[in-house]
DNA sequence: ATGGCCAATATGATTGGA
Protein backbone atom coordinates (compact mmCIF):
# COMPACT_ATOMS: atom_id res chain seq x y z
CA UNK A 1 0.00 0.00 0.00
CA UNK A 2 1.31 3.87 -0.94
CA UNK A 3 0.20 6.55 0.84
CA UNK A 4 0.70 10.34 0.33
CA UNK A 5 0.21 13.64 1.45
CA UNK A 6 0.30 17.16 -0.41
CA UNK A 7 -0.70 20.21 0.30
CA UNK A 8 -1.80 21.89 -2.92
CA UNK A 9 -2.68 25.28 -2.60
CA UNK A 10 -6.06 25.15 -4.40
CA UNK A 11 -7.71 22.29 -5.38
CA UNK A 12 -9.18 24.51 -8.46
CA UNK A 13 -5.44 25.72 -9.54
CA UNK A 14 -4.22 22.40 -8.87
CA UNK A 15 -6.56 19.97 -10.14
CA UNK A 16 -4.39 18.87 -13.34
CA UNK A 17 -1.26 18.87 -11.43
CA UNK A 18 -2.60 16.08 -9.16
CA UNK A 19 -4.24 13.84 -11.59
CA UNK A 20 -0.51 14.06 -13.59
CA UNK A 21 0.86 13.10 -9.72
CA UNK A 22 -1.57 10.67 -9.07
CA UNK A 23 -0.78 8.44 -12.34
CA UNK A 24 3.28 8.57 -11.99
CA UNK A 25 3.63 7.58 -8.13
CA UNK A 26 -0.02 5.80 -7.76
CA UNK A 27 -0.74 6.05 -4.60
CA UNK A 28 -3.85 3.95 -2.68
CA UNK A 29 -3.93 7.02 -0.52
CA UNK A 30 -3.46 11.08 -1.22
CA UNK A 31 -3.96 13.36 2.20
CA UNK A 32 -4.35 16.58 0.80
CA UNK A 33 -4.15 20.04 2.16
CA UNK A 34 -5.12 23.63 1.74
CA UNK A 35 -7.89 23.04 -0.80
CA UNK A 36 -8.97 26.15 -0.33
CA UNK A 37 -12.78 25.83 -1.01
CA UNK A 38 -16.16 24.30 -0.24
CA UNK A 39 -17.15 20.73 -0.49
CA UNK A 40 -18.96 21.34 -3.31
CA UNK A 41 -16.92 23.40 -5.03
CA UNK A 42 -14.61 20.42 -4.93
CA UNK A 43 -13.57 19.19 -8.54
CA UNK A 44 -14.62 15.53 -7.34
CA UNK A 45 -15.45 14.27 -11.14
CA UNK A 46 -11.63 14.86 -12.06
CA UNK A 47 -10.75 12.26 -9.44
CA UNK A 48 -13.61 10.30 -9.19
CA UNK A 49 -12.86 9.33 -12.85
CA UNK A 50 -9.89 7.68 -11.84
CA UNK A 51 -10.83 5.24 -9.86
CA UNK A 52 -11.14 7.35 -6.09
CA UNK A 53 -13.23 7.89 -3.26
CA UNK A 54 -13.37 11.08 -1.76
CA UNK A 55 -13.73 12.37 1.82
CA UNK A 56 -13.76 16.41 1.39
CA UNK A 57 -13.88 18.85 4.53
CA UNK A 58 -13.59 21.97 2.88
CA UNK A 59 -13.91 25.71 3.83
CA UNK A 60 -14.63 28.92 2.22
CA UNK A 61 -11.29 30.82 1.09
CA UNK A 62 -8.57 29.12 3.32
CA UNK A 63 -7.34 25.84 4.82
CA UNK A 64 -9.20 22.61 3.75
CA UNK A 65 -8.37 19.00 3.65
CA UNK A 66 -9.05 15.54 1.97
CA UNK A 67 -8.04 12.00 1.57
CA UNK A 68 -8.44 10.35 -1.73
CA UNK A 69 -8.15 6.49 -1.62
CA UNK A 70 -8.72 3.67 -3.95
CA UNK A 71 -10.38 1.77 -1.28
CA UNK A 72 -13.54 2.44 0.54
CA UNK A 73 -14.02 4.31 3.55
CA UNK A 74 -15.38 2.93 6.40
CA UNK A 75 -15.17 5.76 8.52
CA UNK A 76 -14.64 9.06 8.03
CA UNK A 77 -14.04 11.71 11.25
CA UNK A 78 -14.60 15.39 10.55
CA UNK A 79 -12.09 18.18 12.67
CA UNK A 80 -9.81 17.42 15.19
CA UNK A 81 -11.49 16.39 18.62
CA UNK A 82 -11.14 18.70 21.41
CA UNK A 83 -12.66 22.26 20.77
CA UNK A 84 -16.09 22.52 19.47
CA UNK A 85 -15.60 26.34 19.06
CA UNK A 86 -12.57 25.71 16.56
CA UNK A 87 -14.14 26.48 12.78
CA UNK A 88 -11.14 25.94 10.47
CA UNK A 89 -11.63 22.72 8.23
CA UNK A 90 -7.76 21.87 9.53
CA UNK A 91 -8.37 17.95 10.01
CA UNK A 92 -9.66 15.02 8.67
CA UNK A 93 -9.55 11.03 9.33
CA UNK A 94 -10.84 7.62 7.79
CA UNK A 95 -10.41 4.21 7.99
CA UNK A 96 -10.25 1.60 5.15
CA UNK A 97 -10.49 -2.27 5.10
CA UNK A 98 -7.49 -4.51 3.81
CA UNK A 99 -7.43 -8.12 3.46
CA UNK A 100 -4.98 -7.95 7.24
CA UNK A 101 -6.98 -5.46 8.64
CA UNK A 102 -8.14 -1.82 9.24
CA UNK A 103 -5.63 0.99 8.35
CA UNK A 104 -6.46 4.93 9.88
CA UNK A 105 -5.02 7.69 7.62
CA UNK A 106 -5.50 11.42 8.72
CA UNK A 107 -4.89 14.09 6.81
CA UNK A 108 -3.65 17.49 8.79
CA UNK A 109 -3.08 21.11 8.17
CA UNK A 110 -1.36 22.43 11.18
CA UNK A 111 -1.76 26.52 11.52
CA UNK A 112 1.39 28.34 10.38
CA UNK A 113 1.14 30.08 13.94
CA UNK A 114 2.84 33.59 12.61
CA UNK A 115 3.34 36.62 14.09
CA UNK A 116 4.11 34.68 16.81
CA UNK A 117 3.16 37.59 18.92
CA UNK A 118 -0.39 37.27 18.31
CA UNK A 119 -2.85 34.67 19.17
CA UNK A 120 -2.32 32.82 15.67
CA UNK A 121 0.50 31.29 17.90
CA UNK A 122 -1.22 30.61 20.97
CA UNK A 123 -3.56 28.36 18.67
CA UNK A 124 -1.04 26.60 16.81
CA UNK A 125 0.03 25.77 20.14
CA UNK A 126 -2.81 24.44 20.99
CA UNK A 127 -3.94 22.97 18.37
CA UNK A 128 -0.79 20.90 18.78
CA UNK A 129 -2.00 19.72 22.23
CA UNK A 130 -5.13 18.61 21.18
CA UNK A 131 -3.28 16.44 18.36
CA UNK A 132 -1.12 15.25 20.96
CA UNK A 133 -4.12 14.37 22.92
CA UNK A 134 -5.78 12.74 19.71
CA UNK A 135 -2.48 10.58 19.21
CA UNK A 136 -2.33 9.27 22.49
CA UNK A 137 -6.14 8.15 22.54
CA UNK A 138 -5.17 6.63 18.66
CA UNK A 139 -1.76 4.59 19.75
CA UNK A 140 -4.43 2.78 22.23
CA UNK A 141 -6.19 1.16 19.40
CA UNK A 142 -2.84 -0.23 17.95
CA UNK A 143 -3.62 0.10 14.50
CA UNK A 144 -1.79 0.80 11.66
CA UNK A 145 -2.06 5.54 11.61
CA UNK A 146 -0.92 7.06 9.13
CA UNK A 147 -0.93 10.98 10.71
CA UNK A 148 0.21 12.52 7.32
CA UNK A 149 -0.10 16.26 5.96
CA UNK A 150 1.21 20.28 6.46
CA UNK A 151 2.54 20.19 10.04
CA UNK A 152 4.31 23.92 9.46
CA UNK A 153 6.87 22.49 11.72
CA UNK A 154 10.94 22.17 11.18
CA UNK A 155 11.84 19.53 13.20
CA UNK A 156 15.42 19.74 12.95
CA UNK A 157 18.27 22.29 11.89
CA UNK A 158 18.93 19.50 9.91
CA UNK A 159 15.20 20.12 8.05
CA UNK A 160 16.03 23.71 6.68
CA UNK A 161 19.04 25.30 4.37
CA UNK A 162 19.62 28.45 6.70
CA UNK A 163 18.41 27.44 10.66
CA UNK A 164 19.60 30.79 11.71
CA UNK A 165 17.41 32.86 9.38
CA UNK A 166 14.27 30.65 11.03
CA UNK A 167 15.11 30.84 15.12
CA UNK A 168 12.79 33.28 15.61
CA UNK A 169 9.74 31.86 13.26
CA UNK A 170 6.48 30.11 14.08
CA UNK A 171 7.81 26.86 12.46
CA UNK A 172 11.06 26.51 13.99
CA UNK A 173 10.33 28.10 17.94
CA UNK A 174 11.98 25.38 20.39
CA UNK A 175 7.81 25.21 21.73
CA UNK A 176 7.33 24.28 18.60
CA UNK A 177 9.57 21.61 18.28
CA UNK A 178 9.08 20.36 21.77
CA UNK A 179 5.53 19.98 20.58
CA UNK A 180 6.55 17.74 17.48
CA UNK A 181 8.79 15.84 19.53
CA UNK A 182 5.93 14.69 21.72
CA UNK A 183 4.53 13.00 19.06
CA UNK A 184 7.39 10.94 18.34
CA UNK A 185 8.31 10.12 21.97
CA UNK A 186 4.78 8.84 22.38
CA UNK A 187 5.80 6.56 19.70
CA UNK A 188 4.89 7.72 16.63
CA UNK A 189 8.12 7.42 13.62
CA UNK A 190 9.31 10.58 11.33
CA UNK A 191 8.62 8.22 7.96
CA UNK A 192 11.43 10.20 6.23
CA UNK A 193 13.87 9.92 9.23
CA UNK A 194 13.43 6.72 9.53
CA UNK A 195 14.91 6.00 5.75
CA UNK A 196 17.47 8.79 5.88
CA UNK A 197 19.99 10.75 7.47
CA UNK A 198 19.95 13.08 4.49
CA UNK A 199 20.11 16.35 4.92
CA UNK A 200 18.96 19.45 2.60
CA UNK A 201 15.59 17.05 2.03
CA UNK A 202 12.78 19.70 1.38
CA UNK A 203 9.25 19.62 0.99
CA UNK A 204 8.48 23.37 0.84
CA UNK A 205 10.34 26.49 -1.32
CA UNK A 206 8.41 29.81 -1.13
CA UNK A 207 7.20 31.51 -4.11
CA UNK A 208 9.33 34.78 -2.96
CA UNK A 209 13.12 35.43 -3.61
CA UNK A 210 14.09 32.94 -5.75
CA UNK A 211 13.49 30.22 -2.87
CA UNK A 212 13.29 27.21 -5.31
CA UNK A 213 16.15 28.08 -7.63
CA UNK A 214 18.26 28.38 -4.23
CA UNK A 215 17.09 25.94 -2.81
CA UNK A 216 16.02 27.62 -0.30
CA UNK A 217 13.61 24.96 1.30
CA UNK A 218 12.14 23.62 4.60
CA UNK A 219 10.89 19.97 5.65
CA UNK A 220 7.63 20.74 7.23
CA UNK A 221 4.94 18.07 5.30
CA UNK A 222 5.63 14.97 7.36
CA UNK A 223 4.00 11.38 7.81
CA UNK A 224 4.09 10.09 11.42
CA UNK A 225 3.77 6.36 11.68
CA UNK A 226 1.72 4.40 14.50
CA UNK A 227 4.06 1.00 15.28
CA UNK A 228 1.89 -1.12 13.90
CA UNK A 229 2.44 1.48 10.30
CA UNK A 230 6.16 1.84 11.26
CA UNK A 231 7.08 -2.24 11.53
CA UNK A 232 5.36 -1.98 7.87
CA UNK A 233 7.54 0.75 6.44
CA UNK A 234 9.39 -0.61 3.33
CA UNK A 235 10.41 3.11 1.81
CA UNK A 236 9.95 6.58 1.92
CA UNK A 237 10.25 9.47 -0.95
CA UNK A 238 9.36 13.11 -1.59
CA UNK A 239 8.43 13.87 -5.02
CA UNK A 240 10.86 16.88 -5.73
CA UNK A 241 10.70 17.82 -9.18
CA UNK A 242 7.11 18.34 -9.33
CA UNK A 243 7.93 21.77 -7.71
CA UNK A 244 9.72 22.52 -10.79
CA UNK A 245 6.57 21.78 -13.23
CA UNK A 246 4.55 25.17 -14.15
CA UNK A 247 2.19 27.08 -11.91
CA UNK A 248 3.33 24.55 -9.20
CA UNK A 249 2.14 24.33 -5.53
CA UNK A 250 4.88 25.76 -3.28
CA UNK A 251 4.78 22.21 -1.60
CA UNK A 252 5.67 18.93 -2.70
CA UNK A 253 3.99 15.29 -2.57
CA UNK A 254 5.60 12.72 0.62
CA UNK A 255 4.54 9.32 0.58
CA UNK A 256 5.61 5.84 1.87
CA UNK A 257 5.22 2.22 1.13
CA UNK A 258 4.26 0.48 3.36
CA UNK A 259 3.93 -3.87 3.47
CA UNK A 260 -0.10 -3.74 3.44
CA UNK A 261 -1.68 -5.84 0.42
CA UNK A 262 -4.56 -3.49 -1.17
CA UNK A 263 -7.16 -6.26 -3.54
C1' DA B 1 14.75 35.17 4.81
C1' DT B 2 12.67 38.59 1.92
C1' DG B 3 13.75 42.54 -4.19
C1' DG B 4 11.66 38.98 -6.47
C1' DC B 5 4.99 35.18 -5.20
C1' DC B 6 0.54 33.24 -5.27
C1' DA B 7 -4.54 32.38 -4.28
C1' DA B 8 -9.26 33.92 -3.07
C1' DT B 9 -12.48 37.55 -2.82
C1' DA B 10 -17.72 40.26 -6.28
C1' DT B 11 -11.56 41.87 -6.74
C1' DG B 12 -9.26 46.18 -8.74
C1' DA B 13 -6.96 46.22 -2.71
C1' DT B 14 -6.75 43.19 1.05
C1' DT B 15 -5.75 39.05 3.64
C1' DG B 16 -3.27 34.85 4.47
C1' DG B 17 0.33 31.92 3.58
C1' DA B 18 5.44 30.25 5.51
Amino acid sequence: MRVATWNVNSIRQRTDHLRAWLAERQPDIACLQEIKCVDDAFPREAFESLGYNLAVHGQKTFNGVAILSKLKFDEVVIGLPGDDTDDHARFIEATVSTPSGVVRVASIYLPNGNPTNTDKYSYKLKWMDRLSHYAKERLKLEEPLILAGDYNVIPTPDDVHNPAAWVNDALFLPQTRERFRSLTHMGFTDAIRATTDDRGLYTFWDYQAGAWQKNWGIRIDHMLLSPQAADRLTGAGIDKHVRSWEKPSDHVPVYIDLAIGVP
